[in-house]
RNA sequence: GGCCCCGUAGCUCAGCUGGAUAGAGCAUCGGAUUUCUAAUCCGACGGUCACUGGUUCGAAUCCAGUCGGGGUCACCA
């Protein structure tokens, strides 16, 4: 249960009313009524701005509107106390009995707490990673990857239906470069002294394994045939080989996808002409002469007629080429139809996860999507920043050239995928982000990785401890789980449950905001609040969670810390993360 | 030059899509603790939310412009 929106439904009833009473006008626009938690605990433990936001339409002074809600907000269940407080707010405090029986149904609830019906089952679309399949994925496609997979297991939690979707790029001119490189590794394999790899090829000797593996399929069937017959099949065979390379470095971060779409598929299937003949049903298309960029002239400008999309008409600052001048597409074109056959797959959510570089490409992106569904259609682009590699703050080098070029294998061989993961979660995605070797796998509260995970570590460790102290019949989860509850009632205690009953709400709008990042800052908050008061069990032993005279208390402090694993483990689940037992 | 993103404490960043006196962690300073529950704890200092206007009950948040940083700019994906 979200408690603010509970509440926010509440406080509406009693608008609607106060309206039958006569006491406000008919038709009041409640969407913009809020009900959250105040910045300062001193004013309640929930806040609506429905007086203000009414204000207006109804004709009445804030706080006389709050007012006439105050006096029935008071015996709403739950409610112990209601004040109205500077120009409007209604202040609510709740009850003691209402927060341990919210605890009761984390406990009840285990890691599936904070599950919502928000997306109401609506499909979505996220598609994130799309590298190019000509390598192995390096640090930045890593970022992309955890990011798109977090939001989609986040959408998800939120109740939406999610697909997660890799467009496979294997239709320009880069696959044959691909193809060409692959052709000499294997008259490589064949023995042949191929000497350097020719200017333009892809040098990595990640193409030797699959090539040896060609030649020792089909020898050297195809050392002398025609570039007609070897190129389309150097071609396929690369591109599978290379997907495969991608998928295997994917499931090393624990990244899966559940549809592939290749852009060749399309190509061939005439998604393309079809997507471009209904935009130029719509006079969409034309061919025109696009003028020059402003400012600096790039020094190979040459006036061209082109084949172009209208894109101002839906947004865009300029029109949009869609075919080359060999008369092949362009990459927008076969994205512009990409997007289509997603929509009318029924996406008409669609999130795509981008490098920052590409962010110039948004707007016809989505002009395109505007055209071409007539508006129906939606496309949120994620773009995601740099990652900087360091150690010990000094950059790490990266060449492809010198061979210090850090693939994302390195690094979660280096670290674990459960550190690449939340390390890369931790900021908003359209800020830059320093990954530092040293400091991702410290042992300290410096490290939000290693805080988080120590404090649901730490929770396990209390368990143990608990058992070997009380006896494990004592504190068997049954005994737990009958907690009296109602034990908890120092103030601190009160204010980390107050904070776990935030995680339903936390869930909720980082999903509608496609924000995963809240959610490690969210832990962080949970996690401190519990090592705080764990701390205090230092200075004021009553405060510990073990009292071993009184086992009804310690049972009520084992529910409330088990609850706090159960947020955690949650969280920490939305991220692809496992939560960790212990550490040592 | 056009477009997009960013600009919040000395540093690294949050700020819940418009709420009340703008927060946290480092760093600095001042105390506590001399040990075990498992990787110390508490407090203080620190702000023109880049700037200027606008929208309204109310702006760090939305809009316009200015300045500064980054990205990007017609057949590469």
């Amino acid at each position: 249960m979200n408690l603010f929106t509970h509440f926010r439904d509440q406080i509406a009833a009693l608008i609607e009313e106060r309206v039958a009473a006569g006491d406000l006008p008919q038709g009041l626009d409640l969407s913009r009524i809020t009900v959250e938690p105040p910045r300062e605990t001193s004013h309640g433990d929930i806040t609506t701005n429905a007086a203000m936001v009414l204000a207006k339409p109804a004709g009445k002074n804030p706080r006389d509107i709050a007012a006439l809600l105050a006096s029935k907000a008071e015996s709403l269940p739950g409610v112990t106390g209601v004040e109205i407080a500077g120009p409007g707010f209604l202040n609510m405090r709740l009850s003691d009995d209402f927060w341990h029986a919210r605890l009761r149904d984390i406990l009840d609830s285990g890691v599936a707490y904070g599950d919502s019906a928000t997306g109401d089952g609506a499909k979505v679309n996220v598609e994130y990673v799309s590298a190019n399949p000509t390598g192995p994925m390096h640090v930045g496609h890593a970022r992309g990857a955890v990011f798109g997979d977090a939001l989609a297991l986040l959408l998800d939690k939120a109740g939406f239906d999610v697909t997660r979707e890799y467009y496979v790029n294997d239709a320009g001119a880069q696959v044959d470069v691909l193809a060409r490189s692959m052709r000499v590794r294997y008259l490589e394999a064949l023995g042949e002294d191929i000497g350097a790899i020719p200017e333009g090829l892809y040098p990595g000797d990640y193409l030797v394994a699959p090539a040896e593996a060609l030649a020792a399929r089909d020898g050297d069937k195809w050392k002398n045939a025609d570039e007609a017959t070897w190129l389309p099949m150097m071609r396929e065979y690369s591109i599978n080989a290379m997907m495969d390379m991608i998928r295997e470095d994917l499931a090393v971060m624990g990244v899966e996808h559940d549809v592939f779409t290749s852009e060749r598929a399309l190509v061939q299937a005439g998604k393309v002409d079809e997507a471009l003949a209904f935009l130029k049903d719509q006079g969409l298309i034309y061919e025109g002469v696009l003028e020059p960029p402003k400012g600096k002239l790039p020094d190979d400008w040459e006036e061209r007629e082109q084949t172009l999309f209208k894109a101002t008409q839906f947004g865009d600052d300029v029109d949009r080429p869609v075919a080359k001048s060999d008369g092949s597409w362009t990459y927008f074109a076969t994205d512009m139809a990409y997007h289509l056959d997603k929509y009318r797959r029924g996406y008409a959510d669609m999130i795509d996860v981008w490098g920052a570089d590409h962010g110039g490409y948004v707007k016809r992106m989505q002009a395109a999507i505007k055209a071409l569904t007539g508006g129906q259609g939606q496309l949120d682009v994620k773009l995601c920043q740099m990652v900087s590699l360091l150690d010990h703050g000094e950059p790490v080098k990266m060449s492809k050239r010198a061979g210090t070029f850090v693939t994302l294998r390195d690094v979660v061989d280096n670290v674990g995928k459960d550190v690449v993961r939340f390390i890369m979660l931790t900021r908003k995605n359209d800020a830059g982000l320093d990954f530092d070797f040293a400091k991702v796998t410290e042992q300290s509260k410096d490290n939000p990785v290693f805080y988080v995970q120590y404090a649901h570590a730490r929770v396990n460790s209390v368990m143990r401890m608990a058992a070997d102290e009380l006896g494990a019949e004592t504190v068997s989860i049954d005994a737990i789980h009958g907690a009296k509850l109602e034990r908890l009632s120092d103030e601190n205690e009160l204010q980390l449950i107050k904070l776990m009953c935030q995680w339903p709400r936390i869930v909720e709008s980082a999903a509608l905001a496609h924000e995963p990042h809240r959610i490690a800052f969210y832990l962080g908050e949970v996690a401190a609040s519990f090592h705080g008061l764990w701390n205090k069990g230092k200075d004021d032993k009553s405060l510990r969670f073990i009292m071993a005279d009184d086992v009804e208390l310690t049972l009520a402090r084992l529910a409330m810390i088990r609850a706090v694993a159960n947020v955690i483990g949650s969280g920490l689940k939305v991220f692809g993360v496992t939560p960790v037992e212990e550490m040592r």
